[in-house]
DNA sequence: GATGAATGAGTGTTCATTCAT
DNA sequence: AATGAATGAACACTCATTCAT
């Protein structure tokens, strides 16, 4: 029954994934041990154990699938909309964060939270860190497309450097994280997006 | 060793702090043991306890040591240049960035790498939470002092949320961080920083 | 190791509890250090402190086992024998020693060599001073009780302080401990206790 | 100088024993830190290692001390009084406890918490054992002495063994310095003498 | 002679991981 | 497949002792 099995294994990856996402969330890697782990999931040490092979597997699993989702989004906003203009890079803006809100697993604000841990991570582990530039360079690409392509348009001053406003659109979305971090529910994270549309677009809209 | 001058004392907090600022920026708070600090002071356990009395102390120290930094560029920013008027935005961000090349304790890179964790750490420790609020505060209502200035002389457009912009401002600091942490010496600061002029000052020169 | 039962847990308990007493015994409660401990028990640190969650969670057990027993026995001594009357105070204290000698856990000797070191960290400790305080009173309060109905049977000169004399029956048996603590196997038990009995009964048999 | 020195030595070393003693009285043997006593003489530590090579030689010289007495005043109250008689044992007892009061390094009750703690050293080190035996067999033989007299003169039923007899005797006192330590204040001192003495000297006044 | 900063072996405790059942 | 008791290396921290000044 190989079916049945892949199933499964497949919903109880889910399953442990989930727990550690919410206790990476609430603790940071660091201070969640596996017995917080095995307590969110309901689980047994062996039975965990025998999904992934060590608490860094489940780190590295956890920020692969962090990762991706951004990779991804960023690819989907750079693809030419049904009308066959390609978005303003402040309206890509909008439409990113928009999309963040609805993430297959966990939700934003753990999101949001796992992130400075994820970034304080890559940093010592290369692996990570090709990871994260490999999204990072990603998303500033897509938006330094934009970019040209709203500059070609009329749309935005030609004297701006394409690849560093890419890196700057990049930057609002991890501010964007990082004060949901530090400020919770009291960030207005709407208003947010709003005014960093206006930056974005200067006077387009 | 009798009659230990203020200034031995003095040098040897310097001394310890700058070993665990080394540490921390290379592995993290978490990842680095106290016995990676002693190495990296070449002190004994004992010589470092007698000037911090805990990991968690020291860890408080260098938090400190950063988050004091920011507060109080932030309000020399804010304040009327020699010839009376107030910097623009991007200006300021510029110089704050400047300001930052030039820090007592450790290096720029340092610091950047430090910064993730930091942000980690706060969102369980009550008291970091409230200085984070307050140094991340004090820096957007300096970015929104600015920005209300630069509407009352016609500099940008008075449509923009000048709270916003702030957060905005902030964004772009934050995200600068970030990517040092990722990139490492593969980001050209410079370069961000002239763009994100361009961006926040709107064709003001 | 799964389904482990309530018996396993106990006899896991008895067998730290039962080195722990070696140890504390041996060394007193000080100068025995967690490694004694997992040495004498054949357990790892973590086996340890999954039974008992500090090394002065141990110490309290042990003290409680050993003062428990105390309380229990003077309890017992001041009720009415078979034949309906109550012991004579002597004969009450050559039972108290003869029952100190099949004590469940570990030997007279140890509890003999304990005594002084928890008599030591009662100073210090308010919960064990209280403990110490009411198991002492209660051996005294049954002593004296016995004194009355000597008295009232004119066995005991009824001149002499049935409350004080209740304190001179506890230290006859606190000097015993005492003197085993220190010439341990050159103590002649039975030869004290009955002439113990003969002081404290006065010329009855 | 040597005078001047012989005795600016001595005055050092009773500051620091005195020091030692309220430490030690306070918190017990292994609780107090070199720390404690550095601060309790107001001494640095070189000062007081000049004087004492090691914390146990301290320890070791405090135990001697108390020791001493109690050797010293049970060969005095063997002695013949003036009227060419030997006490009667209760009367030596009460003697042996009203001299206890008044001794030359710290009080009574500072010698009373430091009873059980030198119980429970002389455990470990043969040296100490040895000091305590001689120290507890001197007393005994002493009381057995007065015992033997007093049943000579019939005063003390010819049954009981002497030395014996001397052992509850000397239990007495153990007994006496264990629930000062345990009672504190609320210890009547005086009333438990008084019942000593008329047990031990059996309708003797 | 006296100081006190410094040493470093040792402490109690935690926790990722394993494996007999 | 699943359990959870057990392991043991590693951790943060203490404190008796030394020695350069």
């Amino acid at each position: 029954m190989p079916k049945v099995t892949d199933e499964h294994v497949a919903a109880r990856r889910r399953q442990i994934l989930s727990a550690a996402l919410a206790c990476f969330a609430r603790d940071g890697f660091h201070r969640t041990s596996m017995q917080d782990i095995f307590q969110e999931a309901g689980l047994s040490p062996g039975a965990v154990y025998s999904y992934f092979k060590s608490k860094d597997d489940l780190v590295r699993a956890i920020i692969a699938e962090t990762m991706g989702f951004l990779t991804q989004t960023a690819t989907v906003f750079t693809e030419a909309l049904p009308d066959g203009r390609l978005r303003r890079p402040g309206e890509a803006f909008a439409d990113l964060i928009e999309q963040n809100r609805n993430v297959e697993l966990g939700t934003v604000e753990q999101r949001a939270r796992i992130f400075p841990h994820l970034i304080g991570e890559q940093q010592r582990d290369p692996e990570l860190n090709a990871a994260a530039r490999a999204g990072l360079s990603r998303l500033r690409e897509g938006f330094a497309t934009l970019a040209r392509a709203a500059q070609e348009r009329g749309d935005l001053a030609a004297t701006i450097d394409a690849d560093q406003f890419g890196r700057l659109a990049t930057s609002l979305l991890q501010g964007a994280l990082i004060q949901i971090s530090v400020y919770g529910d009291d960030m207005d994270l709407d208003a947010y997006v709003r005014t960093a549309v206006a930056l974005l677009d200067q006077g387009q809209q």
